[in-house]
DNA sequence: TGTACATCAGTGAACGCGCGTTCACTGATGTAC
DNA sequence: TGTACATCAGTGAACGCGCGTTCACTGATGTAC
């Protein structure tokens, strides 16, 4: 067989059937990743994710752990408070699949799931580091995922979203 | 057959589904809800429910439109911006299943379902009413949205939740 | 260099499950005469 | 008051679907001698 049979090289499975779940995330959102279209975007048959995964809860605890480091990355690129809020919002409406994983019941699974936990963690400690105050870190982080969920579900429609992030960050009276 | 081997009256059965569909959101989440899981709950046959909705659909919409009323209503009970802001925080806790419906895949459906829609609008046009301008608004309603999912979803832990409330809704710099 | 063998990644058939929805039906209710 | 009939709410069997997971297996890779 012809590497090119398959869209990945050997031994690189486990990273092609994340990437493939990613991309059934980004396209169709939580309720498109199954184990087994995973599989099938993969080029793999139904029950190959078990050679490199426990189940599929491992599966999507791995890729959350995943986003959650690319959400903290860019947070913390961010800098400043009201950076941070808009890369927030920029994170979930460019990829709302993926916010809602990482924000989804797998959250409140992170304990069995410690590359997960370890993630999310780092991540919202560099928000909350941000911040004069626990306070003003929890209005904000309320803030700004708030408006991330109401975009993301249609309650707020918004013809131009960046022009939406800048407007409701920058006249913040906090920060 | 008499009246009590049923827990509904003759032509009840569009009250009593929705009963149970609620009893089933408030139990299990989102979920949980399936209209056979529903149907059995009410004691019916599991097709009954296509006498009085047209699909599963058309019964969550209904249901979501009776819950948008209540959130509603305990929001104009509020009267002040800080007031609708800790009822929103409380329905949200109180009921996570019902909060998760209205503004779940649902919502950017509404246009489909006119009393949902209608039910919908005017909760929010309750909320922007309450606030000094609509900048004001999106903020507020963004930060109690974004702390009840925060809350619902495991990513702040807190102890008690009547205490964090009144904390994070009384320093609030604004209203 | 060649042969025997162990390892182990991926296969494919099969399991049991619950779902939404359709269809022809039954049997009670209520109306018309 | 009694009978024939229409209405229509609820039944139960059946459809096709996709899911997560198990299991015994195959066949290629790499190691030991």
């Amino acid at each position: 067989m012809s590497t090119s049979e398959r869209p990945y090289h050997h031994g690189d499975l486990r990273a092609a059937l994340l990437d493939a779940a990613d991309q059934l995330l980004d396209a169709g959102g939580d309720g498109a990743v199954s184990l087994r279209e995973v599989a099938r975007q993969a080029g793999v048959s139904p029950t190959a994710a078990y050679r490199h995964f426990a189940d599929k809860e491992a599966l999507l605890a791995a890729l959350a752990a995943r986003h959650y480091g690319d959400f903290g990355r860019a947070l913390a690129e961010a800098g400043t408070l009201k950076g941070m809020g808009a890369a927030y919002l920029r994170f979930a409406l460019a990829r709302p699949g993926r916010f809602r994983l990482i924000f989804g019941p797998l959250l409140a699974r992170a304990a069995a799931h410690p590359e997960l936990q370890a993630a999310s963690v780092a991540a919202f400690a560099t928000l909350r580091a941000a911040a004069a105050s626990p306070e003003a870190a929890l209005r904000a982080w309320g803030m700004v995922h708030g408006l991330a969920h109401l975009l993301i579900d249609g309650a707020i429609p918004v013809p131009d979203r960046e022009a939406f992030i800048q407007r409701v960050i920058d006249c913040d009276p906090e920060d």
